[in-house]
RNA sequence: CGGGGAGUAGCGUAAUUGGCUAUCGCGCCUGCUUUGGGAGCAGGAGGCUGCAGGUUCAAGUCCUGUCUCCCCGACCA
């Protein structure tokens, strides 16, 4: 390929709203263009690395007894109605109407569409298990559409199902793509881990997410030096020590328009951790409580998922005065004016000779005893993680917080779908059973920002050897020289017969130019062929990673044999 | 959706209290000179100042509406 034919638009300067380093690098080496908020345009040499990615995922999926297929991005609203979520889906759900005015959803995820198309074929155990997996565009109307490609509304994803005749195969095959997407991310070249998720709307009793290690990313990981991982929306927390102390007599006291832990911790002299918080929710429009030591904050993603909601908010103050009967700041589990439903966190749990609020403006009860004093629903860990928690895995280590990307997502998603959409096989004996699933994302654009975003420095991008857009770029200092030009040719024909992408600096234009291209498109190898190098029959060999100082001089054979090595070819 | 900021050429930007033909750099085109880390000179093309109204002798600038984009909080590959 010759530089002066690609479509390859470099900027000097990337535009004010491209936010994060990945986004500036891919805009300004002429790889994507932005249309409109979170939707982007694929140049030559963005579709180049995608391809890259793809394929490496294809093959990864293909030897772990994946079968490619293509469902539509556009599906019909009645399988969505099958499975509820046209309804949890909520408004993230990219909708249309046909010229009939007939319902439809451009795809976020294909759960419904695959389920489908396997319950109509698949009605034996002899054909479980069965993988089939697929690249598409994906259609997410994000609330907040940002870093690039990163988050876009319309991104491609890889998304795989497994279908099974039990649990027990499932989790076989579960561990097999655990070992899939961990070699994808190896291949990759990613600093990654793979942590405890939350399920979120693809449902499921278990998953993982991947997230490649980046201090930009939107993610935040709990992790522990002896090897647990989770997402801090997951994070499991442990129970905190029972207070056995003698059990006090409750009383009432002045806290004058005092309503915050902090503040009614410090007016009374006790610590935030003796305090039962109390906090009002709406849990799909109904009003309930959750209790939770003073000092710790409520996961709302773990109280979602305990109560099986669609939509949780804070209760406004009209309501929560409503229920009290006392204003912000004054809630408390002790004789409320309203019964609503009261779930506790762990942690509130153990305090003994508790703060709480009085449901009174103004009051603050002391001495607050659970079971005695108050009754609650049930209790569950609701609690969000925070750094120097105890480890829930191995118990001893302490939590520390990393931050990460997430570009894949595996699921045991189990019977939810097929058992919404009746998937159904028969067993050996002829008995009908529930199909059991897995479920298995990478996002594929995002692979491709999370690298740059991992590998780069001030000069562009530093594509790893198998994604980059073209293995070498081969520079001629100046193209119309006929002793340059001939050894240009010979090596673009050397490797490229071994199925290297080359390209060549065919332009008019100054080294400098070249070089400053070459360095922002990232291209891991350049041979730079000059006329007086030449004269002694030698080319420059460069690895981008190197930098200057990596400046090999050697024979035009020996640069192509070098490249050959390290590809392996 | 709530709160904060911004829309001027492909990109980055300037324009005093409202005032003359809307500024500059990069990029683009032509020519000459250059030619190993974003060259120099000369010439040139490119704008409905987001859009629609309004105020005014006069609007990029002020007012109203609207759209878009970005940032901060709730989603997710």
């Amino acid at each position: 390929m010759f530089f002066s034919k690609l479509y390859a638009p470099t900027l000097r300067e990337a535009p004010s709203d491209a936010d994060i380093i990945s986004a500036k690098l891919m805009i300004r080496s002429g790889m994507i263009r932005k249309v409109a908020s979170g939707l982007y345009e694929f140049l030559p040499l963005g579709l180049r690395a995608l391809r890259k990615v793809e394929n490496i995922i294809r093959e990864e999926m293909n030897a772990a007894d994946g079968q490619e297929v293509v469902l539509p991005l556009i599906f019909p609203k009645e399988l969505w109605i099958e499975t509820g979520r046209w309804n949890v889906y909520g408004k993230e759900l990219f909708r249309l109407k046909d010229r009939k005015d007939a319902e439809f959803c451009l795809a976020p995820t294909a759960e419904e569409g695959v389920t489908d198309l396997v319950r109509k074929d698949i009605k034996s155990y002899k054909h479980l298990p069965i993988m089939l997996y697929q690249f598409g565009t994906k259609f997410r109307d994000e609330i907040r559409p940002r870093f690039g490609i990163m988050r876009a509304r319309e991104f491609l994803m890889k998304d795989g199902y497994s279908f099974h005749v039990d649990e027990a195969d499932l989790e076989r095959y579960y561990k097999k793509m655990f070992q899939a997407y961990t070699n994808i991310c190896e291949r990759c070249g990613f600093k990654f881990r793979a942590v405890e998720a939350a399920a979120g709307a693809i449902g499921g009793s278990f998953s993982h997410e991947f997230m490649v290690l980046a201090d930009t990313g939107e993610e935040e990981i709990a992790h522990c030096e002896c090897g647990y991982g989770a997402n801090t929306e997951k994070a499991e927390c442990m129970t905190c020590e029972p207070d056995t102390s003698e059990k006090l007599e409750m009383e009432e006291v002045l806290t004058p328009n005092i309503g915050t832990v902090e503040e009614v911790a410090k007016f009374l002299d006790i610590s935030p951790k003796k305090f039962i918080k109390t906090m009002i929710y709406l849990a799909d429009g109904q009003p309930m409580a959750v209790l939770i030591r003073g000092d710790f904050e409520v996961n709302e993603i773990k109280l979602q998922s305990f109560l099986g909601c669609i939509e949780l908010v804070l209760a406004d103050e009209k309501t929560i005065s409503e229920i009290t009967g006392a204003p912000l700041g004054f809630a408390g589990p002790v004789s409320m004016k309203k019964k609503i439903k009261v779930i506790a966190d762990l942690s509130a749990l153990n305090i003994a000779n508790a703060v709480t609020g009085a449901n009174k403006k103004d009051y603050h009860l002391k001495n607050v005893n659970i079971n005695r004093d108050f009754k609650y629903d049930t209790a569950a860990d609701l609690r969000k993680i925070l750094k120097d928690d105890a480890c829930p895995k191995c118990k001893n280590g302490k939590i520390d917080f990393a931050r990460g990307i997430e570009i894949g997502h595996t699921f045991k998603l189990g019977t939810k779908y097929s058992e919404s959409m009746n998937a159904t096989y028969l067993d050996t004996n002829g008995k009908e059973n529930l199909i059991v699933m897995g479920c298995y994302g990478i996002g594929v654009t995002r692979i491709l920002a999370a690298t740059i975003e991992q590998s780069n420095d001030e000069n562009g991008i530093i594509w790893p050897d198998n994604i980059a857009p073209f293995e070498v770029i081969i520079i001629p200092v100046n193209f119309a020289d006929e002793k340059t030009k001939e050894v240009t040719e010979k090596i673009y024909k050397d490797l490229s017969a071994k199925g290297l992408d080359v390209l060549i600096d065919d332009r008019d234009e100054r080294a400098g130019i070249k070089f400053k291209d070459a360095d922002l498109m990232g291209i891991p190898y350049r041979i730079v062929i000059g006329e007086k190098n030449l004269a002694n029959g030698n080319v420059e060999f460069k690895a981008r990673k190197d930098g200057k100082e990596g400046i090999k001089l050697m024979k035009p054979e020996e640069a192509v044999a070098e490249i050959l090595k390290i590809y392996k070819k």
